[in-house]
DNA sequence: AGCTCATGTGAACGACCTTTACATGAGCTG
DNA sequence: CAGCTCATGTAAAGGTCGTTCACATGAGCT
């Protein structure tokens, strides 16, 4: 039988040759399928065709590959909501909105990311890695907002961008974790999860002195300035934010 | 010691008397301290001072004991929002935020309840008698965004109060998980979770078209429903919600 | 006094996390 | 190529948990 191990070998050998990675992946699926607290380690080495101890030659304990994973996770968080963001184009407020159902749709369709990084309980600001990780993922919101504020109606007091950043961050985590993932999903709303962050964030903005109205295409470079008279009611689409047709 | 004997023997003799009520508090202190996730219920029974198996006589299993410490959650939830909206006293807008407040100081003040009843993954929709609690809560939010669209200022048009109780409710989610509990209240924020939830609901207020601070009232030949509050200006500081002076 | 049933106990099972001692073999060195 | 070394795997074992089951206890009723 020494053709089985041969072929075993080829395979996977003695040695696995990319367990960490494989384990990544495991645990991955499984935190998705069960979500975070079902996950076990034991299951991921199984996954990974492994015996139960293996995994600890590449993670300290369970709670390191939650925290690898919740890094990854806010590594391509990062990298979707920069995209989304895309340096402010076409105009501010519709790139801005573009960030917010970005992150909805990285919650809806990555839920073993989203579920690591925010609901799992890794202390994020116990590994550097990951909490710089967190950080760069903030930033880009945090920088949309800035930009954000710098469009302040004149007129109006600009409003901290950090703490639009804030809101906007919180917005987009309440809607996500209680009306668009696992269970929660299954509330009855009157509107898609996307709806409902969109138009919070619409209103919003229009809180602060934003123009929200982009029925027309900008033309210029930027959304052309508020009207003086923006903050009385002009720039409220008809019906506002909510009740668009669909 | 024989009296101390006999005193433990009074207080729990071979029938504990109260076990149920003892493992929902003991349950209550641990998630308090490791969260839903960590909490044991061997650990509990231990606390209590009964073996592993006792605990079973009153409770399914432990996914049992965690729903009905979420569903009293719940119920203490609604009477503090109830209270905290005190039917709309002294004036809509100032409830309104009352209840924001009180939401956040019901997720710093009883984090284990809250833990139970948002982060322990427990399915409310599988238990009518939790979903019930959990409805009758946001109940309490719908009807002060209720009457608060009630008084949308003539010329704007109305907003759905379910879509602003919605709004709300992910606002407060959002700020209470990302940045008032547990470890996320470590992160350096240029201003407190109740501040950022004020300034939060005060510019999505405005950007309904609520007079939340300087702007003149509009007037329209339509008297608002319910009494003069509603053009009072009431609240907010000159220069925007944001910005207080200390 | 005796019965009954809710309530608690102890033992046992399987799953999990983690550690420890040992096995394997990939890659370097001579 | 031989031999060494160390990263990477395994098996076994200890501890904790959740859960079940047969059995013990005693509170309250008749």
């Amino acid at each position: 039988m020494s053709w089985r191990k041969e072929t075993r070998r080829a395979e996977r050998g003695y040695h696995h040759g990319n367990l960490k990675e494989a384990l990544l992946q495991a645990a991955l699926g499984l935190i998705a399928e069960k979500g975070a607290a079902g996950f076990t380690f034991a299951d991921a080495a199984r996954m990974a065709g492994v015996s139960a101890a293996a995994p600890y030659r590449h993670f300290r304990d369970r709670d390191e590959l939650l925290s690898s994973i919740a890094q990854r996770g806010f590594e391509q968080f990062e990298s979707r909501l920069t995209a989304a963001w895309d340096d402010g184009r076409p105009d501010t407020v519709t790139a801005f909105e573009r960030v917010g159902r970005a992150y909805l749709a990285f919650a809806r369709e990555e839920p073993a990311f989203y579920n690591a990084m925010f609901e799992s309980g890794v202390p994020v600001d116990v590994n550097p890695a990951l909490q710089a990780a967190s950080e760069r993922a903030f930033n880009v919101i945090r920088a949309a907002a800035e930009r954000l504020a710098a469009l302040a109606p004149p007129g109006t007091p600009r409003p901290p961008a950090m703490m639009m950043a804030l809101h906007i961050w919180s917005m987009a985590h309440g809607v996500a974790s209680l009306f668009s993932r696992g269970d929660a999903a299954r509330r009855k709303l009157p509107m898609s999860p996307d709806e409902l962050l969109e138009a919070e964030v619409l209103i919003y903005l229009r809180g602060l002195g934003f123009p929200t109205d982009r029925r027309p295409p900008a033309k210029s470079a930027e959304p052309p300035p508020v009207p003086p008279e923006a903050s009385s009611g002009s720039g409220v689409p008809p019906g506002g934010p909510w009740g668009k047709p669909k």
